[in-house]
DNA sequence: ATACCGTACAATGTTAACAATTAACACCAA
DNA sequence: TTGGTGTTAATTGTTAACATTGTACGGTAT
């Protein structure tokens, strides 16, 4: 079986590694919004705050670089990248919504329970995000639901560059005001994917991505 | 002006730092098949080929993951990749197309005699590989040749996502035995770039990638 | 005043030692 | 035989010291 590379994040266990953790916590304040974009991230500074050596925070700084969230210079250390402008932004949500419905059309028939849970368990924390109200988190784990199910449809291969489309979207999350409403609109998702019914799941998804 | 990480690649420029020159040589060897897909790559092992220490190595590891090439799986290490199937395949050629012509489309009226020149000498190195005949450096050359375009038409913000897909294409590269084509086939490609002509670089672009 | 150069400092790059984890294997007991 | 357990070797994870690079600042000559 294919190993997912962020699955301690996607499944809310305790990260394995510090790396692992400083990544997660950095990528957290990147969304949001505690760095600006444009600034610099210093090893030192991050090493101290977060009580570990540079290592890990280097190792941390080349993943969120590779993920599409930093920029990196050789010998210059990492800069915050800036959002899409509204064309690519355009753009790159058509390309999203092509690359969940070939994976959704493709995986829909070999869903196990197993893995139509951990789908659930996702949307059950986008639930909890949405009834605290805070857009930030909210934001993550509305990413972190559409990730669940492309891992549960076996999109391994489509991950990667799902990944980076979705990272600067991510910077730029506006969405309704009405949370309860963004939680329905997933669940809407959800229901006809637990019952294996492909173009219905589609159709929703492709009404959601905006 | 934003930073292109694998500039140093794309010019075939000496790379600065040893973790990019370490990060360089096992793509390549990834890409020339000297590594069986499944199998796993030892840190150790790799550093003393490369008469370095296991720090760049490592470094490598977590940009090549997250490039698609390699597996990472914490404390055990990392495995080379297997290509995509042919239904993903045909999918990810697809979503390649609408990148490439959307960042053309979009950054060919901004094109400057510099830039313009990163791709002409893009295009030598593909002559010079066809000339040579060897398969998978023609491959190379091939995909740095488009990556070169993407980055002289701005689409920085596409340019991960895209390495993402070609990646794992790459892996399973296939052409014509017939290189003096090959070469012919992305010249067509430059000459309407070089005259600014978006429309006929779309469509000579789209009939390339396949 | 301005341009140039050299020095000092602060940051990243690299290394090697040490810690923690994993997997394999031998061993023992049921 | 089988199932579990402890040991061990190999590998990755982390750290801190050291090396190198780039930037900023101040002095000097023009």
């Amino acid at each position: 079986m294919p190993f997912q590379i962020y699955s301690d994040r996607l499944m809310r266990m305790q990260p394995k590694t510090v790396r692992e953790q400083v990544t997660n916590q950095i990528r957290d304040d990147l969304l949001s919004g505690r760095f600006e974009a444009g600034s610099m991230l210093r090893e030192i500074e991050l090493a101290s705050r977060f009580g570990v050596s540079r290592g890990p925070v280097r190792d941390a700084f080349i993943q969120l670089s590779n993920e599409g969230y930093l920029a990196y210079q050789a010998n210059r250390g990492v800069t915050v990248r800036r959002p899409p402008n509204p064309d690519d932004r355009r753009f790159i949500t058509s390309v999203r919504k092509q690359i969940e419905t070939h994976v959704i059309l493709k995986g829909t028939p070999h869903l196990t329970d197993n893995s139509l849970k951990n789908v659930e368990s996702a949307l059950d924390r986008l639930k909890v995000a949405c009834d605290e109200g805070k857009a930030t988190t909210i934001a993550l784990r509305d990413v972190e639901f559409h990730e669940s199910i492309l891992v549960a449809c076996g999109g391994d291969d489509m991950l990667g560059a799902w990944r980076q489309l979705c990272s600067r979207m991510l910077l730029t999350y506006t969405r309704h005001q009405d949370y309860a409403h963004t939680y329905r609109e997933h669940f809407e998702i959800f229901t006809p994917l637990s019952n294996k019914d492909a173009q219905s799941t589609v159709e929703a998804i492709v009404a959601n991505i905006q």
